[in-house]
DNA sequence: GGATTGACGATAGACGAATATCGTTTATCA
DNA sequence: TGATAAACGATATTCGTCTATCGTCAATCC
């Protein structure tokens, strides 16, 4: 055990190093908080190329992993897909597929009565909802 | 539109050879026929095998797709983890993941509002609702 | 500016799920 | 019962996602 060096009992910076800023790192960053959807690894990656070439997929996953550990990010998880990532913060919400351009969208809201599905005996704690379809720009629709 | 031999327009059998009925085959079927929730391959494996001692995995996922195909098997999917199977011609329903044990269940009914959530200019066509918690039985209550 | 070392990019490797291969077994039917 | 080929079990291979490694680069601090 190290002492002489914070007591860590904030979760989301356990005995980590002092992390630097990164030309790599607040692009990756950006383009996940401006994001108004969750995206892929290859999608942040393609992103964050735009404004630092050369930009590798490693450090899209280790900028990915830290910002979900810092509670800045939150996985999202379509089935049958790879994971995405969004800001974190949000209201609840659950989300969109496009069949067309496979993007994921935000939709916000809650569909109620979702409390009373499970059948007694279960205990609910969480929920998912995914909806499939065709997003506005697909449908040949503005915005 | 009998002739000979199917002309091929039924999806579920074009051209395939004459299906033999075998052991294996038949204890994977009552295995996910009977089971009332998704089963995934290992799952099924290993419930065959009780019942068809050597059976391997290979014949496992031959015939789970071959059920599919045949519309027999509805493929099952949550959010980050493998498929999952269970017998199709059920009424529309959702699922139950358990944190505890990590079975999935049925969970009839569906939320009233779905067709709402969606903003103008998306086209729903589909919806998945999968709720996450603790079962009966691993909260300690009976069945 | 120079030392320190966290972060980087490239890429090999791990991993689990699913598929393909192949020699053997066996259901089916004449 | 014997011929045929569907189906089998074992296992190698593929596939996509993600992780580990390592030499180099550069953010940070004095």
């Amino acid at each position: 055990m190290t002492d002489g060096k914070a007591p860590s009992d904030d979760t989301s910076s356990r005995d980590r190093p002092r992390s630097r800023r990164t030309r790599q790192r607040s692009v990756i960053q950006r383009v996940l908080l401006e994001a108004n959807r969750p995206l892929g690894t290859q999608e942040i990656l393609e992103a964050a190329q735009a404004k630092a070439p050369g930009l590798g997929i490693a450090t899209v996953y280790r900028t990915v992993h830290r910002m979900v550990e810092e509670g800045r990010l939150v996985l999202v998880e379509i089935p049958g897909e790879a994971s995405r990532y969004e800001a974190s913060g949000k209201e609840h919400h659950h989300h969109f597929r496009c069949r067309e351009c496979d993007d994921v969208f935000e939709i916000q809201g809650c569909p109620p009565g979702l409390g009373n599905l499970a059948p007694k005996g279960f205990r609910l704690e969480d929920h998912q909802v995914v909806l499939y379809g065709v997003c506005p720009p697909c449908t040949g629709m503005p915005g």
